[in-house]
DNA sequence: TTAGGGTTTGACAGCGCTGTCATACTCGAT
DNA sequence: ATCGAGTATGACAGCGCTGTCAAACCCTAA
C-alpha cells in the first residue's frame, strides 16, 4: 500500500542507500541518478516514515514547545510561528503545556519538564516565558543535553540561545511617537511589578521623555498590574482633574489601555481628540475596542519561528549560541490621533 | 546513557519480551516477575523510545489536530483538552494548521490534508470546524483509512465519530432563564447567516419563547454577523425607542453582546437594571466587560478531550461510531440580573 | 599506459521495540 | 503417575530507515 524506500530503490534500479541519499540531499549523487530517483519517488507518492528515520538516525524530528503561560493568545502565536518553521525543515511541533496544578515551585517545574522530555525525546525544546526565566528548568535541559531556545527571557543570558524583543526601545519609540504628536503631558501606567517587562517599558518611557526634555510628574505615573481593572483605577486617578489632565496616556499593556478608554468614555472625554491612549502587545482586544488602540505589536510569531529555526536549521547549527533581538512594530490606530497638519 | 529494554531485561533476569509485556500491561505475566521488572525499570528510569515502539508496532502514538479556524481561542481550548487526553493515553498531539493561503476551495483543502498526513502518518485525526463540514476532507481521511473525529460538525453525520454540543438546547435554556427572570419582551440578534450555529441558536430562542407563550415581534429580531460592530448596529435598532424597548437582549455571541453593552452604556441605559444582556460562547471578552456577561459556555475543552479519547482509548475502540453531545453550561454573570425576590 | 585521488554506488548491520510462534512450566482431573 | 489445558516465558525476525565501510568507477597527471 504505502511505498517504502525499498520500493523506490527497486523501481529506480538503485540501492536503498542511494535513494536515501537523494531524499536527504546528500552530496555525491550523479545528477542523472538523482533525477530518476526523484521521479520514481514522486510517482509512487513516497514519503519517508518518520519513526524509522528517527530510529535509524537517533533523531526524532520533533521539537517541543513547553509552556505554562496563561495567555492562550501568546502561546497560539508562538506556536503558529514555530509550526511554520518546523514545516519548512521537516520537523513537527509537539506542544507540552505544564498542567497548572504542576506549576508549583521552580524545582517541581523542572522535574515535570524532565519527566516530559524523558518520555518523548525531542531534538529541541522551546521555553516560553515565564519558564524561560526558570534557572532550574534550564539546568534540567542542559543536564539532559537537549538543545533549547529561550523565548523572551528577562535576564541577559550568555552562551544560551534566545529570541526576544527590545521592550525598552519599543516603549521609547511609542513615547516618542506621542511626543511627536505634540503631547507634552503624558501619563504612564506601569505593569505588574513582578513581571520583567514592567521595568523595561517604564524605562523606555522615561528615556524618551528625558530625551525630549519633558518632565515626568510623579502623579502622572500610576502603578498597575496589567489587568483591565487596574487600568480603570489608574485612569480614574489620571483623569481626576477634568480641567488639567495628561493629553495622552501610555498604558503598559492593552488590557489597561482598554480600561483607560472605558473610563474616558464614561467621563465624556473623547478619544483621541481630547486624550490619546496607547497600549502595548496588540492583543485582539486592541482591534475590538472603539476607537481601535494604538499599540506595540510584539514579534511573537517571529520569535516562535526563529526559535525553531535556530534549533533545527543545519545552517544555523554549530553557530555560537546567541540572543537574537527581533523587531517590534508600532501599530498606529485611532486611539492616538495623527494630527492633520 | 539512556536505558533500553535490553538493559532492563538483563538486570531483571528476564527476556526483552517479558519486559515489553509488563510495560504494556499485557496479561500472562506472573505477578512476581511483573513487580521485579517494574522495580528495575523504575530504578533505571527507563522510558520507551516512541520511535522504536512505533516502528515495531506500526503505530505512531501521534494524533493530529487539523484546523484552519481563525479563532485562536477556540483552537487553544480544543488543543488543551486534546493534549490532556493524549497524555492520559500515552499519545502526543501534533497541531497541523492549514496555512491560510491554502484555504481555497474544498478540494485543495482536502489535498493539503492528504499531503500533510502522508508526511506524518498519525493514528488519528481531529477535524475542527469549519473543516469538520468539509465533505472532501472527510473523504480523504476515509480513503487513507485514518481514524478521525469531527468536532462540532453542523450536519447530522451518521456512522462517523463526532463530538458536538446542542446549540438549540443551549439557546432554549438561556432564553428560558431570561423568561424566568420576568422578561416578556426579549430582543434577539442573529449570527452570521452562513454559520451553521446561527440557525440553531435562533431556533432555540424561538422554541423557548413559544413554550412560554410569548410572541416574538419581528422588529425584535435583528440580523447580525457575529461581529462587535453588527452588535452595535443591532442594539441601536433595538433600543431606538427609549420608552419602549425590550427588557432583555440575547445576542448570538459574546462579541455582539459586547456591542449591545457598549451601546446601552452610551445611551445611559443601565445594564442589567434596565436591560439584561446575554451572549453566547463565553469568550475571554465576557469577563473583561463591565458588567460581566451572562453567556453560554461551550464544552470546547471537553470536545478536544473526548475527540482524542474516542480515537485512542482501547476501551472505546471497536465501539460503533457515534455523535456525542457534550454538556454546555449557562454562566450567569452580572449582565443579566438575578432578581432578588 | 598506469597510479592516485576523487566521485558514485551498494552491502550490510543495526537503531529499540513488538508480533509470532515455539517452548517450558503449573496444576487439577483422571 | 499421566494427560491436557491453560499460563508464563523466551527466541527470533523484522518494522523502514541510515551509518559505516568497502567496492567500483571516472578522470587526470605522469
Amino acid at each position: 500500500m504505502k511505498a517504502t524506500i525499498t520500493d523506490v530503490a527497486k523501481i529506480a534500479g538503485v540501492s536503498m542507500k542511494t535513494v536515501s541519499r537523494v531524499l536527504n540531499n546528500e552530496p555525491n549523487v550523479a545528477a542523472k541518478t538523482r533525477e530518476k530517483v526523484l521521479a520514481v519517488a514522486a510517482e509512487l507518492r513516497y514519503s519517508p516514515n518518520l519513526a524509522a528515520k528517527g530510529l535509524a538516525s537517533s533523531k526524532s524530528y520533533l521539537v517541543a514547545l513547553v509552556y505554562d503561560n496563561p495567555s492562550p493568545y501568546y502561546i497560539a502565536k508562538i506556536q503558529a510561528g514555530a509550526i511554520d518553521a518546523c514545516r519548512k525543515f521537516g520537523y513537527h511541533l509537539v506542544p507540552e503545556p505544564l498542567q497548572l496544578p504542576d506549576v508549583g515551585d521552580e524545582e517541581s517545574q523542572a522535574e515535570t519538564v524532565r519527566h516530559l522530555l524523558h518520555r518523548l525525546p525531542v531534538d529541541g525544546v522551546i521555553l516560553t516565558p515565564p519558564l524561560s526565566d526558570s534557572a532550574s528548568t534550564i539546568k534540567a535541559l542542559e543536564d539532559m543535553k537537549i538543545p533549547f531556545v529561550l523565548v523572551a527571557p528577562s535576564g541577559q543570558e550568555n552562551g544560551i540561545n534566545a529570541v526576544k524583543m527590545d521592550d525598552v526601545q519599543a516603549a521609547r519609540e511609542m513615547t516618542k511617537f506621542l511626543i511627536d504628536q505634540g503631547h507634552k503631558s503624558i501619563g504612564f501606567i506601569k505593569g505588574h511589578p513582578e513581571h520583567s517587562a514592567t521595568a523595561l517599558r517604564y524605562e523606555g518611557f522615561r528615556d524618551a521623555m528625558a530625551n525630549a526634555k519633558l518632565t515626568v510628574h510623579s502623579h502622572d505615573v500610576i502603578q498597575g498590574d496589567f489587568s483591565f481593572r487596574s487600568g480603570v483605577n489608574a485612569a480614574e486617578a489620571l483623569l481626576a482633574d477634568r480641567n488639567s489632565h495628561p493629553t495622552a496616556i501610555f498604558a503598559s499593556n492593552d488590557d489597561m489601555a482598554a480600561g483607560v478608554v472605558s473610563v474616558a468614555s464614561r467621563l465624556g472625554i473623547i478619544v483621541p481628540d481630547e486624550l490619546s491612549v496607547c497600549g502595548f502587545d496588540d492583543t485582539p482586544l486592541a482591534k475590538i475596542l472603539f476607537p481601535q488602540l494604538t499599540t506595540v505589536q510584539q514579534p511573537i510569531y517571529e520569535m516562535g519561528y526563529h526559535a525553531v529555526k535556530t534549533l533545527v536549521d543545519p545552517t544555523q547549527k554549530s553557530k555560537p549560541a546567541e540572543t537574537r533581538n527581533l523587531d517590534f512594530k508600532l501599530v498606529v490606530r485611532d486611539s492616538a490621533l495623527i494630527k492633520s497638519t
